[in-house]
DNA sequence: CGGTGTTTACTTAGCA
DNA sequence: TGCTAAGTAAACACCG
């Protein structure tokens, strides 16, 4: 059945995870970051799914914030009104969805703690390590200690997160030069949401696309206010295809009535945060990348011990260049939020 | 208080 | 089938 009617779409849970919803959502905006309340916007504005259950489903998102280290707090400036912090990408993320699937990653993204080198008292909350080869340790009793509202001193502020939207224009940059050298790798949600999929596409065929397509969802006018509607012109031929066999494989009838979602695609990188660890050095992911080594943070780390210093943290440039992807000059000195010094590591198998 | 964050603990489900 | 990622429920701390 081509067309079930007509509640296809709308009860059905759409092919994502959580983390893969959420980042498309952070992708999405334009700074690159969020506060829970409008994470929760997007997904329930296209995904009519979710707009039931919330209590249900917005735990969970919550629960998946705080756990998984691929998304990070950014506090919010004190001008900027509101509740909680904004969320976004670890910047090192990467690719969490390259196989194709949105519903689970080949490996949990993970920050590595620094090896225990706190030096602070603060006993940062625990991210628990890593382990990339194998389990984490879940016995750390964490002790807990957890909201202390990381930052202690909240000198001010240049502020991350700001208004002016001026900036992102680097990541847009490298962006497109990453996608001009044929290497994406940066955080696929991207491509997701659109951008090189054909790329993607003709690169391995890759459900992928597929299910980007499908993640237009819903009417495509509802999207149209929002944003772009970036591919639906683009791939609809065979991502059609690919898009409808992918959600048989998945399990989810789906049906071609999703339209397309729309998302923007320019950066994949954030501003990483403050709170974020400095320095994530990406023991990297792509077998592609020799280990570049570097970390030049050691000497970054200015006054960004607690506010990346401006927006212009440079993205992860992985995207860039993928010879030098990491450079991050956050500051490594924070140890406390989930990355406080820490490796991210991305352990893929 | 209610929204936001964290953290446990357990169940469900994908993938190799 | 086993390992582990993801989803759910819930207790609890904080902050505005």
């Amino acid at each position: 059945m081509p067309r079930p009617g007509k509640s296809s779409y709308s009860d059905q849970k759409p092919p994502y995870s959580y983390i893969s919803l959420t980042a498309m959502a952070i992708q999405h905006s334009a700074e690159k970051m969020l506060p829970l309340s409008d994470i929760y916007k997007f997904i329930m504005e296209r995904f009519p799914y979710y707009r039931e259950h919330t209590q249900r489903w917005q735990n969970s998102l919550r629960h998946n914030l705080s756990f998984n280290d691929c998304f990070i707090k950014i506090p919010r400036r004190p001008d900027q009104p509101g509740k909680g912090s904004f969320w976004a990408l670890h910047p090192d993320c990467g690719d969490m969805f390259e196989n194709g699937s949105f519903l689970r990653r080949r490996k949990r993204f993970k920050v590595l703690r620094a090896d225990h080198t706190h030096l602070h008292a603060g006993s940062a909350k625990g991210a628990p390590g890593a382990v990339p080869g194998g389990h984490l340790h879940p016995h750390h009793h964490h002790h807990a200690a957890a909201h202390h509202h990381h930052h202690p001193q909240p000198p001010q502020p240049p502020p991350p997160q700001p208004p002016p939207p001026p900036h992102m224009v680097h990541y847009a940059a490298a962006a497109a030069a990453a996608s001009t050298s044929g290497f994406k790798h940066p955080f696929a949600i991207e491509n997701i949401i659109g951008r090189d999929y054909k790329g993607v596409l003709q690169a391995g065929g890759l459900p992928l696309a597929s299910v980007m397509h499908h993640l237009g969802y819903p009417v495509p006018g509802q999207l149209g206010n929002v944003v772009s509607s970036v591919w639906p012109h683009v791939g609809v031929m065979d991502s059609v295809a690919a898009a409808t066999a992918a959600a048989a494989a998945a399990g989810v009838p789906m049906g071609p009535e999703y339209g397309a979602f729309g998302v923007p695609v320019k950066a994949l990188c954030h501003s990483a945060s403050q709170s974020l660890p400095a320095v994530p050095v990406p023991i990297k992911p792509t077998p592609a990348l020799p280990p570049v080594a570097a970390l030049p943070a050691a000497l970054a780390v200015p006054a960004a011990a607690q506010q990346p210093p401006a927006p212009s943290t440079v993205c992860p440039a992985a995207a860039a260049s993928p010879a030098v992807s990491l450079m991050e000059p956050t500051a490594p000195s924070a140890a406390e939020s989930k990355g406080g010094s820490l490796h991210s590591v991305l352990v893929h198998s």
